[in-house]
RNA sequence: GGUCCUGUAGCUCAACUGGAUAGAGCAACUGCCUUCUAAGCAGUAGGUUUCAGGUUCGAGUCCUGACAGGAUCACCA
């Protein structure tokens, strides 16, 4: 069906005929040949050479003549050392892409009956969202996206942790500073007023510990002592107790900080399928420690308190349950997963969540598949590293945070600033103008995110802006754009390329042909990048695929081709390559303009 | 201290999962707008892949041990 698979079977036919020996396709890997050399695919023979019983030199050769005479796509080959390089027919090319374009919906893998979770964004409702949870929440809907293009039915959840005692030290601080404010009264959006007061909390309380101190207790008893924090701990009990004018203060306060995350959400361009609410699910999980302790998996200790023995796994032994029977974070974890599954029966869980949590996550599959969870062996922690500034981490606590609307907002005014210097709004109206600079300063700072291995922690630099130039989302963007501009043209002068009709085409410049290489590739990257939970893997593959573009728009002419066949078959690689753009970069939740 | 993650050009990142002379972008320097958008293209320069061993035809990639940075090891969430 395509050339690889081609090659391979030839391969496979060629050690069946020549050495008498069955290979396995999976055995056989090509890879693409270096710059340096003659070919488009190399095959390493070093590892056949038991099999071949002869120098590298001679299996590779005799494999080559094999091929060239046999499968038509190989027109010639070339060998250095133990390589194997394959020329491929120039115009076979032609035919991989006559067969890409009957593709009408290029980057859509076909269903595969499996649904998935994708848990994502998981914020705390005392602050508003900052750097940190951009990274996760960009990751979050580019992993569901390209889980669904690899045919997954996605379910994309949000678990709001919306109680605790983080939400009580607003909630008191707010009590006793806030004076009644409201997101109408102050102007401020309804998470920065929550994030405002929690802010307020901590001065108040280093305040308060530093009075204990200084009248004589120890840094530890201060810590316990301080008046605010007993309030704080006091408000957790009278929400625990369903204290009438506590809930109606909480609820009062969520409802202030969901209207702000929704303009976020709607602002960073992502959503969810499911909410659960901490205040719902906090109370989970109890059965399965019964259920544990009586099928063996936990054990009681003398106090009461319940664990689970990981040693022989390698960790170490885990509270489930504490003495008292209340619960711990893992408890309830045990309960979400499992309503998870009741709620959507999933074959599939992705968590992304940050690498400080890998300990845990690591506990609780473990956990699930010693319980026999069907789930068990589809529970996947898709761990990021921390986003850190010049100054250090960030704490929301202390103010020291990249806040998301801040950053987003800069963006947007950056790609501005950008777009007017170049002069590139000539016949755009306002609000066309306004959407382009979402668009590119979203772009720039998604892919900004994005193109990096999640597991590595990050540095931004606030000071540095981020580029509009080189391996950047605008790049990619500005690809796209010409390439629309390209399309207009062709429609405005009439050019038809449906019908597909590249008769005179009699070669092919290797700009040419390495676009065709990499628009067939595009499958490959999408399953790939779906099976290691990685956009990165798909942004690297976006921008070389309009680096090759740009290498293609300055080498060959298009519209000052006389061949019309010629010109359709250029404008039909065109139109190709903004299609598999732009179907990439919405699987990293990136927009693409038409003009820019 | 135990466990896990990371370490590649001045900076930010790749390297098709063990393949050839380790590649891109930024920054620096040279060229290219009278032809489809110069947010672009072509080029120069930049490397002991943190270090030391090992495994094999072949190691940035696998193993062992150092070194550096980070996370985690609560009857917190």
């Amino acid at each position: 069906m395509n050339i690889q698979a081609n090659i391979s079977q030839g391969i496979q036919q060629a050690f069946q005929n020549i050495f008498d020996h069955q290979l396995e396709l999976e055995q056989i890997s090509l890879a693409p040949t270096r710059k340096e050399f003659e070919g488009t695919y190399t095959f390493v023979v070093f590892p056949f050479l038991k099999v071949s019983k002869l120098s590298p030199e001679a299996t590779a050769s005799k494999i080559g003549d094999f091929l060239k005479e046999n499968i038509a796509e190989v027109a010639d080959y070339n060998v250095v050392k133990g390589f194997l390089n394959l020329v491929l027919n120039e115009l076979s090319w032609l035919d991989v892409f006559q067969k890409l374009i009957t593709n009408p919906n290029p980057g859509q893998l076909p269903a595969n009956g499996q649904k998935v979770m994708v848990e994502y964004s998981s914020p705390n409702t005392n602050k508003p969202l900052h750097l940190g949870h951009l990274r996760n929440n960009f990751l979050g809907y580019s992993v569901a996206e390209i889980l669904k293009a690899n045919g997954y039915e996605v379910i994309k959840a949000n678990l709001v942790n919306d109680r605790g005692i983080h939400i009580c030290k607003s909630m008191v601080a707010y009590l006793k500073f806030g004076n009644g404010e409201t997101p109408e009264s102050s102007g401020l959006k309804g998470d920065h007023l929550a994030g405002k007061y929690y802010v307020l909390f901590d001065k108040e309380y280093k305040k308060q510990i530093d009075e204990l101190k200084s009248s004589g207790q120890s840094e530890e008893e201060a810590k316990k002592n301080a008046p605010i924090l007993l309030e704080a701990q006091e408000m957790l009990r009278k929400w625990e107790a369903n204290d009438e004018a506590t809930v109606s203060l909480w609820k009062q306060m969520n409802a202030w900080v969901y209207a702000g995350f929704d303009a976020t959400y709607k602002k960073m361009g992502v959503d969810f399928d499911k909410f659960y609410y901490e205040s719902d699910t906090y109370l989970l999980g109890k059965d399965i420690v019964e259920e544990g302790l009586a099928k063996g998996v936990f054990f009681k200790k003398e106090n009461g308190s319940v664990w689970v023995d990981l040693t022989d796994e390698g960790l170490d032994e885990k509270l489930v349950l504490r003495g008292d029977g209340t619960s711990v974070y893992i408890t309830q974890d045990m309960g979400t997963a499992d309503l998870k599954y009741k709620d959507f029966q999933i074959d599939k869980s992705v968590y992304v969540v940050g690498n400080e949590q890998d300990y845990h996550f690591d506990v609780l599959f473990k956990i699930m598949q010693k319980l026999g969870r069907p789930y068990g062996p589809g529970l996947y922690h898709l761990s990021y590293g921390m986003v850190d500034l010049p100054s250090g981490k960030m704490k929301s606590r202390e103010g020291t945070v990249v806040d998301a609307d801040d950053l987003m907002q800069e963006m947007i005014e950056t790609a501005e600033s950008h777009t007017k210097e170049l002069g590139k709004i000539e016949g755009f109206s306002k609000e066309q103008a306004e959407e382009l600079y979402e668009i590119l300063g979203l772009g720039a700072l998604k892919y900004f995110l994005l193109k990096v291995d999640p597991k590595k922690r990050m540095l931004f630099n606030p000071q540095e802006s981020i580029e509009f130039q080189g391996n950047t989302g605008p790049f990619i963007q500005y690809s796209h754009a010409r390439i629309a501009s390209i399309l207009r043209k062709a429609e405005q002068i009439g050019v038809d390329y449906s019908k597909a009709d590249f008769s005179g085409v009699k070669s092919l410049a290797e700009s040419e042909s390495g676009l065709i290489f990499l628009l067939n590739d595009f499958e490959k990257k999408i399953r790939q990048a779906g099976e290691d939970y990685a956009p990165s893997i798909l942004a690297q593959y976006l921008f070389d695929l309009a680096k090759e573009y740009n290498r293609f728009y300055a080498d060959v002419p298009i519209f000052n081709e006389n061949d019309t066949s010629v010109l359709a078959f250029r404008v039909a690689l065109s139109a190709q390559t903004a299609k598999t753009i732009k179907k990439g970069m919405s699987l990293l939740g990136i927009s693409v303009p038409d003009r820019m």
